[in-house]
DNA sequence: GTCAGTCGGTTAGCATCGCTAAGCAACTGA
DNA sequence: TCAGTTGCTTAGCGATGCTAACCGACTGAC
């Protein structure tokens, strides 16, 4: 797994966002507005490094940051309409290497590779 | 992957050897003395990084540098016996929590993950 | 034989990303 | 009402990745 990753981080080093920034965004697109602890658990990981990445985000617009009327403690973190956009677009450039080695495999194999992911998802969440 | 390699990280926090160092101590064992570049190109890392994480378990005593008599640019990395032990013991202390969540699956479900690494390494060397 | 160019490895320095510790404001309950 | 909890942030450290630049060892053309 390490070294996909490190093969992977290489086709998308040009990008503008990194990694991290891209699962949050993916997130809120998927989920709505979320609170920056929601978002850490989801992505396993600590409050603050999920602190950071969300001011990284605010900071370049892509996302803001409204506080809960209800509850003072708490913020929700939404994706502006330059997020969402950013987004596309991101999701649009990073498509390209992988899917054209996904697609020399063979069905079955891209199905290996999606069962694997769900496995892998689940046991995250252990 | 993210999310499950940083899940799996939490579990292996305590140890004294880190993830890089690991992955090289296993290769040496497997493949028997390497130069640093064979060792960067096999983990898909830059040569810098690769010197960086040498000279690390060159400092433990875990594994020695020599010079290539035939080719003075050339350097070899080899395993000592305190990085076999070491690596051992290392290999003992990470199954466990890996090991126990993989027992809790089906056999055909530790088959497809097992399957799906093949294909991540295929791809990596892409 | 020599010298320019290449190659393997390293050093220097930077960015990112993870963490823990500690702080602050808002909430909650005895 | 006030002590404790909760959600988030700030501060600061360590690990890990990179590129640029350097050095000594090799190689090949002359």
């Amino acid at each position: 797994m390490a070294r996909a990753s490190r093969r992977l981080r290489r086709e998308r080093s040009s990008e503008d966002i990194t990694d991290g920034q891209y699962a949050v965004l993916a997130v809120l697109d998927r989920r709505g507005p979320s609170s920056p602890s929601a978002l850490a658990e989801h992505e396993r990981v600590s409050p603050p490094s999920m602190t950071r990445t969300v001011a990284c985000l605010a900071s370049s617009g892509l996302v803001v940051r409204a506080g809960d009327p209800d509850d003072g403690r708490r913020a929700l973190v939404d994706l502006t309409d330059a997020g969402r956009h950013h987004l596309a677009d991101t999701r649009r450039a990073r498509s390209g290497w992988l899917a054209a080695r996904l697609a020399e495999l063979e069905p079955s194999q891209r199905a290996t590779l999606a069962e694997a992911a769900a496995l892998l998802t689940a046991l995250a969440e252990r």
